[in-house]
Parts: C-alpha cells; structure tokens; sequence
DNA sequence: CGAGTTCTTGCAATATCTTCCAAAATCTAC
DNA sequence: GTAGATTTTGGAAGATATTGCAAGAACTCG
C-alpha cells in the first residue's frame, strides 16, 4: 500500500474511533507498528492528530462538524444565528430534510413553531423533537455512525431515495470554489440522496468553512440554492457563489 | 487500552452518574484500582473533577441531553436484575433485536461488553450506544412516536421484516393464558415483525405484568422461548407457561 | 479510640518509545 | 532492461514511561 493512501486510512479511522492503539492501526492498514509509528509522527506534525502513549488520539474531535457533544458551545452565538435565519426559510408545514452536523443542529431548535414535518437521519435531531406532538418526525434508518450521531448505510440512503421533500437543510465540512466537500465518505452517499430527494438545497455554514475543503467532495456549487452563514465570504467565493445564482445570506450574531 | 482514551471514559461514566467509586470505575475502564487514582488525579489538576474519599464527583454537573429520561427510577432495581439476567442469554456477537420500553432498556445497559450487533426502533437505545464503537447499531426507520421514542409506521416495519436476528428482546403492556398483549396498535405491528425475524423470542416483564391484559393482542404464549422476570409468576400462569414449555427465569434482585 | 477503608509512596514488571541498521522496494540514469 | 542510488520498511536494543502491587500513613465512622 501507498504511504499516503497509509495515512489516509489512519486518518479515517480515527474518525470513527478517537483513539486507536498502535496495534489496532497496524492490523488496520496491514504495515508493521514501526511504519504505523512514522506515519503518526508526520500526520502530528500536520496537526492532524496527536500521539499518545501506546496509540494515537484525533486532535480535536470537538470542532469536527459532526461531533456531537452536550457540552460543545463552539461558536455557539455564530450557530445559533444561523439557525434562526435558516428557520425563517422554512414555510409552515412544509417537508424539511434536516441533514446532521452541529450547525444544522440548531436550524432545527427554531423550527418547531413552523410544525413542519421534518425528516432526518441525525440522533440529535430526532432526540430533540422525541417529545414533541405537535409535528411529525420521521428517522431514517441506518446504522449508527460511532462517535456522531448519524444514521448510515444503505437503510438510509434508501430512505431518503424514497421521499421527496420542499427544502433539503445541509452542513459540510468546507467549502470552495470547485464545491462542496465532506470529511466522511458515508456521509456523502445519504447527503447525495438528500439533496436528490428536495426541491431546495440550503447550506448552513460557519464562516470557518469558507476555503477549506475535506477528504471528500459532496457537490458542485450550482447544486446549492442557498448559502446561510455567519461573516462575508472571501471575494474570490462570493464571486463564485454569484456565478451560480447562490444566494447568500449572512446572519447577523447581535445578541436579540 | 490506551491513557488517554480510559480518562475520557472516566470522564463520559462520570457525566452520566456524576460521581463514581473507585472500583466501579476501575471495573468501567477495565484497569487496576491504582491506574484509576492517577487518572483521577490528573484529571483533577485539569479541573474537571473533584476526587472524594473513595470516588470521584464531576466538578460542574450537568445533566447529559441523551440520557434516557427516566420517568421511572420506579422499580429500577427489579427491571435492572431482570436486565442483568437477560443480557446472560446473549452471546458474544449474535444479532440482538431490542425492543422499546423501559424494562428492555435496562437489558441494553447490559449488553455491550458481548459486542453484539443489535437492533432497534428504540431512541434511547440507539441513543445509549451512540457514543460507543465497539458494537454496531442499527435503527430502523420510521416516524417518532411523541413521548416514547419508539420509531414506527411502515419504514419501521419494513426495516425488521428484512432482516434476520438470533433473540429477540421483548416488553410487553401484559401477560395472560390468552397471551401476551400490548397497549400501542402501532407498536404491535412492528413487535410482530420482530418477534418474526428472531430465531429466538426473550420477553422482559415485572411481576406486575401478570394476569393484565392491554388493548391489544400481540402474540399466543407459545411464541415466547424464554420469559425473564423479578417474582414468581401466579401458579396459574406458571402452568400456562410450563405447558408451552416456556423457560422462566426469576431475576434476583439481591444487591450485588 | 479502634476497626476498617482509602490514600500515598516506592518499587518491580511490563509495555512502549526512540534510535539505529539491514533488507526490500522504488527511483534514476545509462 | 540493468546497476547503483535513494527511499521506505520492518525489526532489534537500549532508554523511557506506565502499570499494578504492597506496606505504611491518613482518613472515616461508629
């Protein structure tokens, strides 16, 4: 195997785990631990992850776009603007596809008043709305994603392929001219399935995301209708957003 | 396993409980009672918890999200026994479909260190294993029941009616000579459909559960394989079941 | 005060890390 | 293609870190 695609795997593996002991990695990739070890070397100088003791731990799992934890309050003010500008999107009743991420997570705390019926394969999202009667939830299936939350797999590719909805409400891991990108290969294959399934794509986006680009790309720019953030896109994207009749929407954070 | 993953552990047991003896979280962590006192005191210079004579209390408590809202700590120690009992009869990675309902939660409490595959319509039981990456988890689809989590409707039906599972762990509204029974029309559906993709059907009830009949019937007695509770069944009941050669298991509920 | 825990400290056993070296694979130049 | 140079890999030896245990001190509770 190519010590690159090595890494890569070291890497995609972390994100399922957190942590993996030497041992665990080495049986993983097929190399001998001393080649695991290098490769932990390089991809800590990278700042992709840090060695531990007997193993590997990911760097920050927390500002991971998908990391769930009660406690995370990263950017909280920032995501929270965002959610509320995207909730005033969504017409009353109305079909809504609410893609998992922490950002879209709090698209979904305003959007109770608009009882929509809301579709999702996020835990978070459906935990959120377990106690509600007053609108209809449905999850897909899936297979739990360790770590984040998310129902994966063919059950739930097939359930949103099977379904059509008004507005598909996604997140990603960056964003860039040559398009839209995501740190998860399993992700990718449901959030295909969803933006296929709505008329509307809308992308929430902390302005962190403006540039960046993850291990995999979900989709071209001309497949989003609009973009909801929280700052100004560099020039260079605003530009290329308009090319593709994007619109964009900034929420301002000022506190009420 | 690795330091730094058991002190995280440490910490997640801790956010659940709040405060923990020293043995049950060196039993927890899988380590030595010493290991878990070093840990416990860096984690203490790093200001995250507290250590007290004996134990360990969480410095900021804050009530986790995901946890189960457990409405009944009312006979929470008759439906762990029966929890405790019932995860005996699962062996290590079988396909394990898990119910919703409280008393079938408790049994998931259990299950983890068999890694199971295991199955579910149930939020709080996906929920209790999200965070978890040693055992894969699949949720069925289907529309969130308000109140319960329980997911159904057809995807969920569906979802069980294409798969196949060594036990089938099961609750119940009551149990009869007539059968079992329970009270959601919607929920029968879908535990037929359980009870039809398991080789196996394990059915978790409290004593109180005898001789009641709720509004619906799911099943005839002799479905059932294996029957688990706190209290000896009434003698007439103890026939039915001998007759349909049903194993009872009587979970004693005794403190360690 | 005394019995029973629990805590600290020091130590030996174990596991892991670094560094170095030789074998294998890959690249380069002819 | 082939020979030699370069890079990468896997393993070994000594250095370092972690773990679990044990003995004595400190603490808790009746």
């Amino acid at each position: 195997m190519q010590a690159e695609e090595r890494q890569k795997r070291i890497e995609e593996y972390l994100l399922k785990t957190e942590f993996a002991s030497l041992d665990e990695l080495s049986e993983q990739v097929d190399a001998s631990v001393s080649t695991v070890r290098r490769d932990l070397s390089l991809l800590e100088a990278r700042g992709i992850l840090r060695r531990t003791h007997g193993g590997a731990r990911l760097v920050n799992p927390k500002s991971d776009e998908f990391t769930f934890t009660a406690r995370d309050t990263h950017q909280l003010h920032e995501k929270e603007a965002i959610g509320k500008a995207c909730a005033d999107l969504v017409s009353p009743n109305q079909t809504v596809i609410i893609d998992a991420g922490t950002t879209v997570f709090h698209v979904a705390k305003f959007l109770e008043s608009k009882s929509p019926q809301i579709i999702t394969n996020s835990l978070p999202v459906a935990n959120l709305f377990s106690g509600s009667h007053r609108l209809e939830v449905v999850v897909s299936g899936g297979v739990i994603y360790p770590r984040l939350g998310v129902l994966v797999g063919p059950l739930a590719v097939e359930a949103f392929s099977k379904i059509r909805a008004d507005i598909a409400i996604m997140g990603a891991g960056g964003i860039s001219a040559e398009g839209v990108s995501n740190s998860h290969g399993l992700l990718i294959e449901i959030q295909r399935a969803m933006i296929g399934a709505a008329q509307k794509v809308v992308l929430c986006l902390d302005h962190s995301k403006f540039g960046r680009q993850s291990l995999s790309t979900l989709c071209p720019l001309e497949t989003i209708d609009v973009i909801i953030t929280d700052q100004q896109p560099p020039p260079a994207l605003a530009h290329a957003f308009a090319h593709h009749d994007i619109q964009v929407i900034i929420a301002s954070n000022d506190p009420k």
